[in-house]
DNA sequence: CAGATATGACAAC
DNA sequence: TTGTCCTATCTGG
């Protein structure tokens, strides 16, 4: 789940239901006790993501501050309406107001920060798709003199923040790039071209809270295939699809590994 | 029920 | 590059 179009969904979700309210919060699992004490009483009065980094700004209670919270791999986090359930499972911490509640489990970092924090925090964050003040000339231009692949230039947050394997998987499948091609070989429009394609898919991936980038276009018109439902929520082309189909040529979805992590294309469509 | 796996990031060799 | 953090879920036996 948590690439950045979860973070600003989670941003807004989070306003939306426990905005302007005053908040209680706990940690059941207790690991977060200390920062929860300090929230508790405190009013939620605005809440934004940068990249795959979650804020809540909080003013008043015991002290209040900033909170951040990055999900990392396993982070997860539920909400609902009315009064709150007993916490099942490692509930790092959850906040409730007077008509919701939400629950964060198996976060990376849950921490308070001061605004030097968070300043050096968006300091070393590269551009955003999903935020109006992006820079995506800087970002390019970091990309385009690098001689490190692409599969691993989209994943640096300090070049493009807010993307993840899936969205760097698959904007390359839709550029037709293999992610083993060296940055330096990125022409200008080229990264343009990758740069809306990321703004445009993660702007959907945001409103419909899962990742799907699957064009009709691009399916063979024959097979009148269905939508695949992949483990993440949505269609994909490539992402974890090793040993399949290419669905737009049939070659073999190949896997490599990139700076320790899965890199996934089609060798046909995306040649190096 | 043990083991593998996951959309991430960082430290330590 | 490898190991570690952290949690839920899915797999196979």
């Amino acid at each position: 789940m948590p690439e950045g179009h979860t973070i600003h969904r989670l941003a807004a979700r989070h306003y939306a239901i426990l905005g302007g309210a005053q908040i209680v919060a706990t940690s059941p699992q207790g690991r977060f006790a200390a920062g929860a004490q300090r929230l508790t009483g405190a009013t939620l009065t605005a809440t934004e993501a940068y990249g795959k980094h979650l804020l809540h700004h909080y003013d008043g209670g015991n002290g209040g501050g900033i909170l951040h919270v990055h999900l990392g791999l396993y982070g997860t986090v539920t909400d609902g309406a009315g009064a709150p359930p007993a916490p099942v499972g490692q509930v790092r911490l959850r906040l409730v107001s007077r008509r919701h509640w939400a629950d964060l489990r198996g976060p990376a970092a849950c921490e308070l920060l001061t605004p030097a924090e968070v300043d050096a925090l968006r300091g070393r964050l590269g551009a955003d798709p999903l935020r109006d003040d992006a820079d995506p000339d800087t970002a390019g231009a970091k990309i385009r003199r690098s001689a490190r692949p692409l599969g691993v230039l989209l994943l640096d947050q300090s070049i493009v923040a807010g993307v993840g394997l899936v969205y760097a998987t698959e904007v390359l499948f839709r550029a037709g790039i293999a992610p083993t091609r060296p940055g330096r070989r990125l022409t200008a429009d080229q990264w343009q071209a990758i740069w809306g394609d990321l703004v445009d898919l993660m702007r959907i991936g945001a409103q419909l809270g899962r990742i799907d980038t699957v064009r009709e276009e691009h399916l063979p018109e024959a097979t009148g295939r269905p939508p695949r439902a992949d483990r993440h929520g949505g269609e994909v082309y490539v992402y974890r699809r090793t040993g399949s189909p290419c669905l737009c040529c049939g070659d073999t979805v190949v896997l490599g590994a990139l700076a320790a992590r899965n890199s996934y294309w089609c060798q046909t469509c995306q040649p190096s």
